[in-house]
DNA sequence: TCCTATAGTGGGTGCACACCCACTATTTTT
DNA sequence: AAAAATAGTGGGTGTGCACCCACTATAGGA
């Protein structure tokens, strides 16, 4: 993955288009940070399924499942993932003993904190040419728009 | 790709992220440009080669590929779909005769302008949270990061 | 003229992602 | 107790994307 440098010189008419600026920057973001991952041996989603479990407590997979909005079999083979390196471990629900509840370890917790500084130094490149008021501002304007599109349905069929 | 909206419930730590942030917004703007385009048989590259076309006129395909940073092999594929549709010609270039260039035809305008349309109407859709100067904000802030993303090295190796 | 570089083409590869189905264990409903 | 629903698992599929290589035609430099 080598130049995955968003466009060189892209036409104007697209830059106009805050869509294609938001797709593009977007994946740049996505890439450099996947990137970075990849060093650990991790993607996106144990980045997700970590925070989630650090912010929600533990959980059986089909909470995380609905949380994320990920395929519960996937979900499965992330946390397979997680738990070979020790970052989270799984347990019967006695209660229902079909759920699995999934738990962060502390080396699990300590990962997140790695890969939370990876996510900041991340966004720190690429929003270098914005002054820290102006990160506040993108973050806010982008939160609300992320906020408003997970219900607002886009191309429902 | 039916249920591609965001994710129902992410966790806070990600959501301080604005990397997270841009990499979701961007793939949902770019799943539903994406949708827009693929009901037309398109692709974004095709729109992108031709608001290139529109926007720089008619070029050789080499130049097509240095501008966007696509292979050149993959300006082929695209170029052979946009003339098998019409929205292109192709002509050997008789200074160089190993150019082949590229010129939209007035269907290819056409077709560029509808696509312009429904980039738009996605954008009005994603960004509906946003009031009119919020959205102009957003774009002028995407905008600048997304310039200096294009020769800011990232992930150099 | 010979050699090297460049433009385009065709074909193929590996990867990540989103999905889907079949199956087992368990719980809930009737 | 039987039937229906649910949680997890394993395996597999199709798509889009970025990338790479080999080859032909043409151009340009030594």
């Amino acid at each position: 993955m080598r130049a995955m440098e968003p466009t060189p010189a892209a036409p104007p008419s697209l830059l106009g288009l805050s869509t294609y600026l938001l797709s593009l920057t977007g994946k740049t973001a996505r890439g450099r940070l996947a990137a970075r991952l990849g060093e650990r041996g991790l993607r996106l989603w144990h980045f997700a399924v970590l925070a989630a479990l650090a912010d929600f407590g533990a959980q059986a997979q089909r909470a995380l499942s609905d949380r994320l909005g990920v395929d519960p079999s996937d979900i499965t083979k992330v946390v397979d993932q997680l738990e070979a390196a020790g970052q989270v471990s799984r347990a019967r629900d006695t209660a229902d003993r079909r759920r699995v509840v999934v738990t962060v370890t502390p080396a699990g917790r300590a990962a997140l904190r790695g890969l939370l500084d990876e996510a900041a130094a991340v966004q720190d490149e690429l929003l270098a040419p914005l002054g820290p008021d102006e990160r506040a501002q993108l973050h806010a304007l982008l939160l609300r728009v992320f906020t408003a599109a997970g219900d607002t349905r886009g191309g429902e069929d």
